[in-house]
DNA sequence: TCTGGGGTCCTAGGACCC
DNA sequence: TCTGGGGTCCTAGGACCC
């Protein structure tokens, strides 16, 4: 393979080892690689609760993985068992990317998600050193030093390889630490056992390829990329390059292509059957979203709206649905958009269906700035600045200081999901 | 495994337009 | 009208990730 026409750099990805578990740890003085503790959701609506995060000594002693319920756990009373707080997660998330920051560009970082960071050390790391693999240890160094958090790193020419090599080779070496380069794509990427671990490549996409007889990710680097192309498309092509460590994305122009949407769901505490106890919930949730969707400043274009039948009736009506339709004007006002959420509802739902599962979402966002009028409705601005200064009531004095008359109706879950960030616990009353 | 929650990207078919 | 052909928009659904 000729890698000479490919983009080549230093880049790192960075993961927060037992991130959620590790914080806990250390903010209540424990030594998170001695400490058996899980963080466990507490979301009334499931049997108990599910395992977020548990720490390296959780693991060890208890067997702990994090697809655990409460109801699997052990009952011992050495094992910390406590709640989330995503608050304290995100300020940490932060504060970890901050160091990071001291080593690249704000353009040359791209935080991930709440525990990986992706770092284009390209244009930067010989700042801080002449070999590449100090400068790393130095980052995970101070990391270690300032905010107590272990960090796993992936090395890689391009971010696909430093991911590859985070997951697959970092967690098991000492100084937590996995490098693949364009040299090493055949030592590094075709012997990994399981297809499935690597990123990007779930067991759906591994029976597709098993039917092509491609079983191994060193049989898929030597099949014909254009039968892959014909069978797979675009997916195929993707995945050829994956097994050789190609990656032509670009970080910068990825980033823009953010915010996309905004949406909430939940499972419900119990089958809801009753029409009018169902729509509460969209009618907050969709109250929820909107409040999102105005704290950033944006407007939809679209909506989404997912029901799930509780497992009782679908051998009858199926397992739910999923629709979505588009405004004929972008809005942030929560009527709007919660009309649409019941307009699709009522067309789609069967009377009497059991539902258990509500999601909605905001699609086709924008900046708002100067809402687009719509000639058949007069102009509104006024609602939508009420709202502004109901959002600003409830970021200071928290979600329930306001909340619409229908949630103190039958069915309503928001008060009970004040609290939540992403679904867990904020471990205050703010968001 | 079976109801945790929040996201993104890709594909395919129908509607519609020129 | 019959089947010319290219292109875009929209919705539904699949797949995957953290």
């Amino acid at each position: 393979m000729d890698y000479s026409q490919e983009p080549t750099g230093v880049y790192l990805v960075i993961d927060n080892k037992s991130f959620y578990a590790t914080v806990e740890c250390t903010a209540r003085g424990l030594d998170p690689l001695t400490t058996p503790l899980v963080v466990m959701s507490e979301a009334a609506n499931t049997n108990g609760g599910l395992v977020l995060a548990s720490s390296p000594a959780a693991k060890r002693m208890f067997n702990i993985s994090n697809v655990n319920r409460r109801r699997d756990l052990p009952n011992d009373k050495r094992l910390l068992v406590v709640p989330p707080r995503m608050n304290l997660y995100i300020e940490r998330n932060i504060a970890v990317n901050n160091i990071f920051r001291e080593y690249v560009a704000d353009e040359d970082l791209i935080p991930y998600s709440i525990d990986e960071s992706i770092l284009n050390l390209t244009h930067s790391w010989r700042l801080f050193g002449n070999n590449i693999l100090q400068v790393v240890r130095r980052i995970q160094h101070e990391v270690k030093e300032r905010l107590d958090l272990i960090t796993t790193v992936g090395l890689g020419n391009n971010p696909l390889q430093a991911k590859i090599a985070l997951d697959i080779y970092s967690k098991h070496n000492s100084e937590f630490i996995g490098v693949i380069t364009y040299d090493t794509v055949p030592n590094k990427i075709w012997p990994i056992a399981d297809i499935t671990d690597i990123w990007g490549i779930n067991h759906r996409t591994a029976a597709r390829l098993a039917a092509l007889n491609i079983h191994n990710i060193h049989q898929l680097a030597n099949a014909d990329p254009y039968l892959l192309k014909e069978k797979l498309g675009l997916m195929g092509t993707q995945l050829y390059a994956t097994a050789w460590g190609i990656d032509r994305t670009n970080m910068h122009t990825q980033v823009l292509r953010r915010d996309k949407s905004i949406g909430n769901s939940q499972v419900l505490p119990r089958d809801y059957c009753q029409k009018d106890e169902i729509e509460v919930v969209i009618k907050e949730l969709g109250a929820q979203i909107c409040s999102r969707l105005r704290a950033h400043n944006k407007q939809a274009g679209g909506v989404y709206l997912s029901i799930g039948y509780s497992l009782s009736i679908q051998d009858r009506y199926g397992a739910g649905f999923a629709h979505s339709l588009k405004l004929s004007t972008s809005t942030a006002e929560t009527d709007k958009i919660t009309a649409q959420l019941l307009y699709l509802f009522d067309k789609y739902w069967e009377e009497g269906a059991a539902v258990r599962h509500i999601g909605v979402s905001v699609t086709r966002l924008t900046s708002r700035y100067g809402e687009q009028l719509d000639i058949f409705s007069s102009p509104r601005q006024d609602k939508v600045k009420v709202e502004d200064v109901m959002d600003e009531i409830r970021r200071r004095f928290g979600k329930t200081a306001i909340m619409r008359a229908n949630s103190l109706k039958p069915g309503g879950t928001f008060i009970a999901r004040s609290g939540l960030v992403g679904g867990h616990s904020g471990g205050n009353s703010f968001e």
